[in-house]
DNA sequence: GTTCCCATGTAACCCGTTACATGATTTT
DNA sequence: AAAATCATGTAACGGGTTACATGGGAAC
């Protein structure tokens, strides 16, 4: 409940299905919930002795011959009791969306009308590819009787994407209905503050 | 296109629809582009006393008499160059995206049929909650004519809220199916590790 | 037989977030 | 008169990314 990141809890999480090193957790997690919370290796290695320290995992040296050694870990009771406390727990950080196609998109009146099609015709491409990808992930749990709610968090990035692709397409009538009015937010821009309509958003 | 972070270069485009003090840019970018790439105001600050001895903006000290002095920025020529260079350039970062929601959600076979619901149930308010903010960004925008492109900007995120919106039915749908067929929902999955070419790999 | 990839990690850096600071003005 | 907000910033902390290290297979 205190003081865990999200990734320290996802990383219990895996370690909750099967003990393993943090090489293998890496691989795992880039495969599962690496889709849609990203974990990248060092900061596993560096997570994983923390959590250790903290008593929530219990890390084994095991020495191998061909392959340099290594450290599995495995969940503590503990551990289980805050991953089921951080589960059973209310509430969950806003999700945090970050665009960088959107950032030029939003500037390209500074581009001609060319730039801007082939700006759009780049993010069809690059949303294609994921959706296949997200697809392939989706498609190869459908056989897995336990793997439903992987299925389904893949299906919630295939169906951004999908809307996304339709997205470009309503972007692309638009600019050629209005092939004039090109451009930002013009003029002076009144500070707005966050409407404080709850009170809470944001635990932790 | 060296060296310049994506933040960094949303500030120049910022400040080239008009100079401003990093407390007006920081309230310009978050009801603006701060709904697709966030700018803290502690960042912005950091920032911009970068791009000013990197030579890409020039600050002006600003003396004012019932509130702190400020500091303006405006865009140099060199600044209007990398910029207008980053946006002619090809390609963007892969969008970033973090969701605590579904971190929880692949772990739910841990918690009970009814916390998953409730868990949706959350997920559902929040997208709720930015879909009408979202939505009134993009009708407030309708009737000013020069922002054409903030206001598509805007409905890239209304679209993908839409669709999650369907996404949380259709998984409803799922889950009802798989506690009727099944009587349990279904753990999380077990992926294939990666593949191993070690035989003196303990088995557990 | 070099060159690339596997399996395992460590170290440094930077970005992003949270907390701290402050005098004037508005609200309760 | 106290409390909140405004309009400015600064400082510290920690999460996340990139770069570095390494010895043995696999591939060309």
């Amino acid at each position: 409940v205190e003081g865990l990141s999200t990734t320290s809890l996802a990383i219990l999480g895996l370690l909750s299905i099967r003990g393993m090193s943090g090489y293998e957790l890496t691989a795992l997690a880039e495969i599962s919930v690496g889709h849609f919370w990203p974990m990248h290796r060092s900061l596993v290695y560096r997570e994983l002795p923390r959590l250790e320290q903290a008593g929530y995992v219990s890390g084994t040296h095991v020495a191998q011959e061909r392959l340099p050694d290594k450290r599995t870990y495995a969940v503590t009771p503990a551990g289980r009791t805050v991953l089921d406390a951080w589960l059973a727990g209310p509430g969950f950080g806003r999700a945090r969306y970050r665009n960088e196609f959107l950032v030029k998109f939003f500037f390209a009146s500074r581009m001609g009308p060319d730039r801007l099609r082939e700006l759009l015709a780049e993010y069809r491409a690059a949303l294609e590819l994921e959706l296949t990808e997200l697809g392939a992930v989706a498609k190869k749990t459908e056989a897995i009787p336990g793997a439903l709610l992987g299925r389904l968090a893949a299906l919630h990035g295939v169906r951004t994407r999908e809307a996304l692709l339709g997205w470009i397409a309503e972007v692309e009538e638009a600019l050629e209905a209005d092939a004039s009015g090109r451009g930002v937010i013009a003029g002076p821009v009144r500070m707005a503050r966050p409407a404080r309509t709850d009170p809470d958003e944001e635990r932790r």
